[in-house]
RNA sequence: GGGAGCUUAGCUCAGCUGGUUCAGAGCAUCUCGUUUACACCGAGAGGGUCGGGGGUUCGAAUCCCUCAGCUCCCA
């Protein structure tokens, strides 16, 4: 077979992707088989590959691959998710663009824009996905907002609100102004701000300054957000605090709105902070609504749904929260009202999606109780806990607890239109009922006249987290074959940031709608990093666009550059140099392919016997090789070590194949190889590319097929792993040592390869060497091995072990240099001899070490004393 | 403020329950080398008192304490 002089992953990249796909050998369809199954995280509708989706989506590849090679029933299934808030800003987007304000339209009209956009966009990531050659069973693409998987998530929202676990309430929710919806507590990030704490003086009503004889125009306190004053409903003290106890029950103005306020006591303040006075605003805070609710306050909600300020405060209606927070500063400094403002670094929230800064807000919305699911579903808990569901790597289960432990109820209903809509039908006088349909709701409260279906939809991530389940149908009426031999999944690969957000809760979903576990394992990838340790963004413009490597170094060098960096867990460092590693690797193959499809051939009768023997014992050498880093292969894919696992690969390909096999079997320039060896080279040939056919599929594929001439009995995708064997047969291979130890001559004096050599080994052993003389010939040079004759006069002198070389060399050499070097290493194992005999002469270290280690030590010292004798000797 | 984790060669990381010359790998660096598959290459070399201090032990990168620095999660 004709190949290029050099590798091109381009040509070779998209024929083998084709081939794959018109072969249909990434389907997957129940049978006898064991299944191994994984799905995709799903993207959003609205991303582009990044770098981040590329190392997930390599890791799911190699393990798919690596299963269904092992023959496996493998099935990865792809998808993507509607991404509720980030999609509807998109669309939302997109019609302001074209004059059009989702006020002024119908949610139907909406809708259609946004499937429309969902249509054009949607499918983007996935195709690009294809180029990096993921192999999933594409006829199988699933998304979150489909028929099938909405049905799935009305359902289980039905049975969850009739179990008693979904419940509609009132509280302080997160609220995002930009998205204008409500948010989940995972969906606020708390980051840290450079804020002012204002010190503001509420001066005391007449009343109050008649009842205590003060002397003080007013209370001070301390706020950072002066803006929601007109919402104060009240000034409160810790009870204890000795400046404020004879003020108690007295009342204040609110400046600006001049609204008398109470006085009133709380244990929960902290003394030490600011003055010791909290203004009350149980609209905007959590904590303020609690004392509120304490002490029967009203509630003023100040701010409208996109963070301006609200017609009911009174004043700077319409204006922005934040320009409204400078102006009432400066409103508040005209009148001699701010004592001081002070710098202070705070944890503000901010919208995960719009990175708006969060309001608090009370609001009815919809939650899950997981105070009472996890009562029900302990398992969602003890599973992770007792490795039932490993995670990679453990210290994640940490976390995980942690947060479990400490779970609150779950917000689910969001103010947006693109999403499943919350079921709920509501009667004129605000009953409802929760059911599949309008008809089903009016029976359940006997209506008499039509209702109206709850306005909202549904959070994205519980669609999300049915996913392990929805994806094989396991939600529809009907076959249930998929579902019952896909689920439980296998390998779950994703990023610990959605740890809570979806992990977690396909675990719930799992033990509460299946009664197992969503998956065995779950390996989470780090982060993708630049060099100086940044997140890859968007604004810092430091992430590399993949397919661009790709298109440059090729999706298999793309696939080995994160890989290699991306120890589970660790964060990678993206650095260009890794995938010139990987595209070096591709080459490397790629020529190691070009030297053994040079060689001319002939029978082996025609060449000598000596030449096949060695090329017999070589081939002996490498299967024992090979086979060790197989098993070592095999232990680190248990342990999701897949860095180190391509590690090992590699360095079977490039060392131990490439540098020192093929070295070996190589026939003198222009001579040709016999026929048995090609045979074997070939299979082991082979037999690398099946190794490295997870983490490279397409250059091992190209030449899989031309070692086969293009007519392999199956593509190297579908063909065997290389399996684990407990024994290996091990070879004497100390000759070996003299191939390095004569290298190394060779670069300390100066000589030229190029110059053949002779040896003399003084060895009592002469048999380990000779089955690999023509082979230390060929690889150094020499022209002729005598053993145990006299030391020449002339000669460099050197030790392999415990034998002794000796080249005779005719030449000028740097014998000052020699006896340096000598003298060198005489002192360091009389060093090493002196720390072993400290041992040994240790009673304590002789009365507790165990025997073996002991037994290690007297041997270490043997060998230390032979060597120390012949460096004497010479 | 609470919790978890990390600190080993210039860089990125391995080193499991303390004991094989155990201080390692890849990359980078340096030296030498090219008509003989590959310079996207070959052969070789240098480089770390395992963050600081203390302790346990016959023996510590490994276990314990402490200090410093970094990262993440939660409030």
């Amino acid at each position: 077979m004709e190949l290029d002089k050099h590798y091109n992953p381009q040509l070779v990249e998209d024929k083998w992707y084709s081939y794959w796909l018109q072969n249909n050998l990434f389907d997957s369809t129940p049978d006898e088989r064991e299944p191994y199954t994984i799905v995709i995280p799903p993207p959003n509708v609205t991303g582009l590959l990044h770098m981040g989706h590329m190392l997930n989506n390599t890791i799911q590849d190699v393990l798919i691959r690596k299963a269904r090679m092992e023959g496996k029933n493998a099935c990865w299934v792809p998808g993507t998710d509607h991404a509720s808030i980030a999609t509807e800003a998109k669309v939302v987007k997109m019609l302001a663009e074209q004059g059009i304000k989702k006020s002024d339209i119908s949610r139907e009209e909406f809708l259609k824009h946004a499937w429309h956009w969902k249509e054009k966009y949607g499918g983007i990531i996935l195709e690009q996905l294809k180029k990096l050659g993921a192999s999933c069973d594409w006829k199988r693409t699933r998304f979150t907002m489909e028929e099938d998987l909405s049905n799935s998530v009305i359902e289980v929202f039905i049975k969850l609100y009739n179990d008693g676990l979904i419940y509609r309430g009132t509280k302080i929710v997160n609220w995002d102004p930009a998205g204008k919806t409500t948010l989940s507590d995972e969906e606020v990030i708390f980051k840290e701000t450079n804020s002012n704490l204002v010190y503001v003086i509420y001066p005391f009503t007449a009343a109050t300054i008649e009842a205590t004889h003060t002397t003080e125009t007013g209370l001070t306190l301390a706020t950072t957000r002066p803006e929601t004053m007109m919402g104060d409903v009240a000034i409160c003290v810790h009870p204890d605090d000795e400046r404020y106890k004879h003020l108690i029950g007295q009342t204040v103005l609110v400046p600006i709105v001049n609204r008398e306020v109470k006085i009133i006591a709380d244990d929960y303040i902290d003394i030490e902070f600011g003055t010791g006075c909290l203004k009350v605003t149980p609209a905007h805070d959590e904590n303020d609504y609690n004392i509120g609710k304490k002490h029967n306050l009203e509630i003023i909600d100040v701010l409208t749904d996109d963070g301006k300020i609200h017609e009911r405060a009174g004043v700077y209606a319409g204006m922005d929260r934040f320009a409204c927070r400078k102006q009432i500063i400066k409103d508040l400094e005209a009148q001699g009202l701010i004592a001081k403002i002070e710098p202070l670094k705070n944890t503000v929230g901010h919208s995960e999606r719009t990175d708006a800064v969060i309001e608090k807000k009370i609001s009815t919305q919809w939650f899950v109780d997981m105070q009472q699911f996890m009562k029900r579903y302990p398992e969602s808990l003890s599973s992770v806990m007792n490795d039932e569901i490993k995670f990679h790597p453990a210290k994640f289960k940490n976390t995980y607890k942690h947060w479990l432990e400490n779970i609150k109820d779950w917000n689910i209903s969001r103010q947006l239109w693109w999403g499943q809509r919350i079921p709920a039908w509501f009667d004129e006088n605000g009953k409802f009922a929760v059911a599949k349909t309008e008809e089903e709701a009016s029976q359940i409260l006997n209506a008499t006249s039509t209702l109206k279906q709850d306005e909202d939809v549904l959070d994205t991530w519980f669609s999300s987290w049915l996913w392990p389940m929805s994806v094989f149908d396991g939600f529809k009426e009907g076959d249930k074959k998929d579902y019952d031999y896909y689920y439980p999944t296998n390998d779950l690969v994703t990023g610990p940031d959605i740890i809570f957000f979806w992990v977690a809760r396909m675990i719930m979903a799992g033990y509460c709608f299946n009664g197992n576990k969503p998956f065995s394992n779950v390996y989470f990838t780090g982060i993708v990093r630049d060099k100086q340790r940044r997140k890859m963004s968007k604004s810092l413009g430091n992430s590399p666009d993949p397919l661009d490597l790709i298109a440059k170094y090729g999706a298999d060098a793309t696939r080995m550059g994160l890989l290699l960096s991306a120890p589970a867990g660790n964060d990678i460092l993206y650095d260009e140099t890794l995938i010139e590693q990987g595209r070096n690797f591709t080459s490397k193959i790629w020529n190691a392919y070009l030297l053994i499809n040079g060689w001319e051939v002939n029978t082996d009768s025609s060449i000598e016997a000596s030449i096949i023997q060695s090329n017999q014992l070589a081939n002996q050498w490498f299967n024992s090789k090979y086979q060790e880093t197989v098993n070592t292969i095999h232990e680190l894919f248990k342990d999701y070590r897949l860095s180190e696992a391509l590690m090992a690969t590699y360095k079977l390909i490039w060392d131990d194949f490439c540098s020192c096999y093929l070295e070996m079997v190589k026939p003198n320039y222009g001579s040709p190889i016999n026929e048995s060896t090609l045979a074997e080279i070939k299979i082991n040939f082979e037999k690398i590319l099946s190794l490295l056919h997870p983490f490279m599929p397409f250059i091992t594929e190209e030449l899989y097929h031309a070692l086969h001439e293009g007519k392999p009995e199956k593509a190297l995708v579908i063909s065997a792993f290389p399996k684990a064997e407990s024994k290996v047969i091990g070879i004497d291979d100390k000759a070996l040592t003299i191939i390095s130890e004569i290298r190394n001559i060779r670069n300390s004096k100066g000589i030229s390869p190029k110059i053949a050599l002779k040896l003399i080994i003084k060895t009592e052993n002469a048999e380990s060497y000779k089955a690999w003389e023509s082979i230390i010939c060929k690889m150094v040079n020499v022209s002729s091995i005598h053993y145990n004759i006299a030391k020449p006069l002339q000669c460099i002198s050197s030790l392999a072990g415990t034998d002794e070389l000796y080249i005779p060399y005719e030449e000028a050499l740097n014998v000052e240099e020699d006896l340096k070097k000598k003298a060198e290493e005489l002192a360091y194992i009389q060093g090493f001899l002196k720390s072993v005999d400290a041992k040994l002469n240790n009673e304590k270290f002789v009365a507790n070490a165990k025997p073996e280690v002991i037994a290690n030590e007297r041997q270490k010292k043997a060998d230390a004393e032979e060597k120390i004798r012949l460096l004497m000797g010479c």
